[in-house]
DNA sequence: CCCGTTATATATATAAAGTATAGAAATAGC
DNA sequence: GCTATTTCTATACTTTATATATATAACGGG
């Protein structure tokens, strides 16, 4: 590829949404319908419009995809390999967005699915390494705020919170231990409700209060790895 | 002002350059020869050229400034406000570079000179928020790996190291526990050489082994504050 | 309706890390 | 030699993290 120093650079951003789908971490991503990676999966994204900066940008794409608003969404990285597109010189803003399964009225299509992010399908550009990078944002944050509870429903048990902790860590946390932790959390709330579901002893249903996404207090994920029992 | 949808954006890198001189946290700032904000003091930057990555645009300005390689040098964040550049539409993709006061050889002038991050001259652009904003993420790094030692010399004292580490935290730090936790450090190597210089008794020399900058066990910031004594 | 199963919930012991404080050793200046 | 100053060692105390035992509440099968 020559490269023309006259030619001037694109800008897009793209968003990679994240949400808790059927026990896993899921992404949400489109199908092209145009040349390069005609028919490969990608994120959502879309051209920076002159009048906006980047995060109206990314929220756009992400009402327009989702119609979500109010959302964890925090800008992830710049990818900017001259290469990246193969006709093009365009570089991506990327942010990620965390969404809570309950509040998305998604209708997914042929060209609109969610995927597991731990079995992707081939996908365009450098979009892997894209949503590799903000699943170990992602990490990053839950180790100093419970930013996890924004994949949670409103009310949600201890173990539901967990499990969203394991999968995003991608480890066994034990279970004593992290409810100690948790409920020492700031800004969780004890709620008098319970589960009356198909389980067995009922679980009391906690919430979070709004919003205090910086506590110190919150990186309940240093535990060792619980060993599995026989 | 209004935009022209059929405008184009302009992407360019603006690296903070970050040093430890005369007991301070300084910054390396150019004046600007031209308009917008002629003669204001501006982070080092430039155009992205086609042919090259974003890391290599900003690794690029910094050579081009100080002459060194082989730095500390980090993608800060995307600065992309339409109004950020008052007559055309500028993205900029900040990074961030520690370097060591010994390693420079920059003869500063009337446009190149250093500046305390405390005592900041009026600055172009928002280019005030990108240096405050490098500050935080050096301080996030400092709460999880060692990188002050790229801002000291070679060989340095605990107690040079425990300085910088006051200086990034801006705070005081106990100097007994800060030792303990300091030697503990993975890569930190004592030497078997002493100052010799005008303090009182001599202090050991360290040194860290090339480089391990995700060690967790370094982060010996969360000392409460120490009162000060009269 | 008893009883085993399963998941929730509480209490407590042990280990590790963080914080606080006393004081000894080495040098320079007087 | 005495004092001031800075480096360096040792140790007690507090908080947090990890490990383990046991009780409680509902369900389902016999």
């Amino acid at each position: 590829m020559i490269f023309n120093e006259t030619k001037t650079h694109e800008i897009t951003v793209d968003v990679v949404i994240l949400t808790l789908k059927n026990n896993a971490i899921q992404v949400l991503l489109v199908k092209r319908l145009n040349e390069p990676f005609k028919d490969k999966w990608a994120i959502p994204g879309g051209y920076v419009r002159l009048s906006e900066n980047l995060d109206e940008a990314a929220l756009r794409v992400l009402k327009e995809r989702t119609n979500v608003d109010n959302i964890y969404l925090e800008q992830l990285y710049t990818f900017g390999d001259p290469l990246r597109h193969p006709n093009a010189r365009v570089i991506t803003c990327a942010y990620f967005a965390l969404v809570r399964a309950e509040d998305l009225n998604i209708v997914t299509t042929d060209e609109l699915a969610w995927f597991k992010v731990s079995d992707l399908p081939k996908l365009a550009f450098d979009h892997k390494d894209i949503i590799e990078y903000s699943m170990k944002r992602t990490r990053e944050r839950l180790e100093i705020c419970p930013v996890a509870y924004q994949l949670l429903n409103e009310k949600f048990t201890l173990t539901e919170m967990q499990k969203a902790y394991e999968l995003i860590m991608s480890k066994e946390l034990d279970k004593r231990n992290f409810r100690k932790k948790a409920i020492a959390t700031e800004g969780l709330i004890e709620l008098e409700e319970y589960t009356k579901s198909s389980s067995k002893r009922p679980a009391r249903l906690y919430t979070f209060e709004n919003i205090k996404l910086n506590s110190k207090r919150a990186h309940f994920i240093s535990g060792k790895k619980k060993e599995k029992v026989k």
